[in-house]
Order: C-alpha cells, then structure tokens, then sequence
DNA sequence: CTCAGATAGTTCGTGATACGTACTAGTTTA
DNA sequence: TAAACTAGTACGTATCACGAACTATCTGAG
C-alpha cells in the first residue's frame, strides 16, 4: 500500500473532514461559517466583538453573519446589561436544533470514517492528534478549546 | 493530559491545518481556492471541465476562477488542439513561482507542528493517515461505483 | 453528408462572505 | 466635563459559488 507524506495525508485528510462537514451543513442550508456561528454559540453567550476573535473575523463581518442568522431565526441579539453599546448574541430554540442535528450527522460521519481502522489504530490516532494540538497549543500559547 | 474525543480532535485538526494554509495563501494574496487551483495545475493542463471535477465546482464557478488568476498573470488559457470549444489551462511561470512557494512555506507549517512529536508518534500519525485515507477511498469508490 | 442534439465555455443575475472605512452611540479617562 | 476610546452598524468593493441562458463547436443518427 502506498503511503502519503505527512503533508499530503494531513492536508487530505483536512479536506475530507471540511467536506463532510460542508455537505452536512449544506443539508440544513448551512455554510461552515454559519455553523462555527452556531456552533460557538452553544455554549456561550458573546457579544459581536467576542465572536470576531472566536471565528477569527473582523466585527464587521459578523455583523453580517449574525444579521443573516437572525433573519433565518437561528438566533437573537440582546442588549447587553453591562454595556449599553455591546449586544448579547444568542442561540434560539431553532438554531440550537439545528445545531445539534448537524453536529451529531457530523459525528456520526467521522466515526464512520474510523471505522475502516482497526480498534488499536483507531486509538492511537486519537492520542496522537490530541498530543500534537496540545503541543501545539502550548506553544502558540492559545486557548485548546476555542469554538467549534 | 486531557484527550479530546476522536471527532473533536480531527474537527480541530482540521481546522488548524486549514488556518495554517489559508494564512500563508493569504501572505500571496491567494484565497485556498486560488490555491487549490495553482496547486492543481502545477502537474496538469486540464479543461475548465476538468477543473470543475477536480476542484469540486460548476463550470461557471470555474470560469471566473480562471478569469481572475489570469487577470493576475498567474494562470493561462490557451485552446485545446484536440477540440475547438475546450480551453486548456497551465501556469504561468509566475503563478507556478507563487505556488511553490506556497506550497513549501505550508509544508514546513506542517512539518513544524509535527516536530511537536516524537519519531515514532509522527511515523505512526503518518501511517494511520495514510491508511484512513486508502480505506475511505476504497470505501467511497465501492459505494461510488457497486458494479466495477 | 447533414442537421438535431449534446457538450464546452462564457455571461449574467443573485446571494453569501469578508474586509476597510466611516459613522453613531455609549463608555472611560484625563 | 470634554476628549479619547470602544461596540456595533452601514456602505462600498471584491471574491466566490450557483443556475439559467447563450454561443460555438462537435457528434451521431439517418
């Protein structure tokens, strides 16, 4: 069996996952951004500001990601208490269906692809990938669960 | 040491890699779809067509892909010998100059966050890739294609 | 050989995404 | 309290992606 370069196997192996996940979304007429959106917002409750350093956007940008979202009903902008400029972000009960459902298919697919290996490799695939992000967030010196 | 889920750790991979490659393509001015195009041609001259399949877009998509890599001197069309209504598509000597590098700006990204690992864990990463990569193919090409 | 249908590519209209700039409205600080 | 700062929005521009309509070319049935 031939084998790829670690470059090459990790570089597919990026775009298969940002497939899979791309087509799930897609079936919920969803982009990935939209569900990086949602799916930071199921456990938190940022303002606009926030979610610019989670997704890595310019505020300005998501003030149009989170307009288009909200006028799909997935989620809500509140005032903030703390601050009169700032506006709370939030999912609704739709959005968080939404959400969950493509979340799981995701899962599901992702196990799926583990399942070609065996148990044993399976594992150590695992343990290796979690020991490279924490290496490498140690490194870069960031936060090893930022959003989804 | 904390270990993250299979499904977490590969959605954060992937993530990572592709923030890795859309910062470097980003140092050139290239979007990854750009990328991904440039990187395509440098051992091909395929058809706008064949474009299309191998990047994953509509034709139209394709065609304006083209018009701006070429607006930019990167890419070229020329028309095909073989059939009057294809176009063939190659690099020019600059774009092929760009996406070299690129490409090995990218790889010693990856190669770097590799160094985070001992040899035998990269060499085992390197191998369970590959493999995972071999069996889904072999899988999707089953599914893909029952009769051959 | 001919012409109806298929194919390759472009163009156009639409919408999502992303950015920078400029602006408004609150907040903080000097 | 006035100046400086910050949060968010609005606007203009560009890329990207699609489908539909269109032109040019090719192919095959007769």
């Amino acid at each position: 069996m031939e084998e790829l370069s670690a470059v090459d196997g990790l570089a597919q192996l990026s775009f298969l996952l940002q497939r899979m996940l791309e087509r799930r979304a897609g079936e919920h007429d969803l982009s990935i951004i939209q569900t990086r959106l949602l799916g930071v917002l199921r456990d938190r409750r940022p303002t606009i500001n926030e979610l610019g350093r989670l997704l890595g956007l310019d505020k300005s940008s998501v003030s149009g990601l989170v307009e288009r979202a909200e006028r799909r009903g997935l989620v809500a902008r509140s005032p903030s208490p703390a601050d009169g400029r700032s506006v709370l972000v939030t999912l609704t009960d739709s959005g968080r269906a939404l959400i969950n459902g493509a979340a799981a298919q995701f899962e599901g697919d992702v196990t799926g692809l583990l399942e070609h290996l065996p148990a044993s490799e399976r594992h150590a695939l695992t343990r290796v990938v979690s020991r490279l992000l924490v290496a490498h967030a140690a490194a870069e010196g960031v936060e090893l669960f930022p959003g989804r």
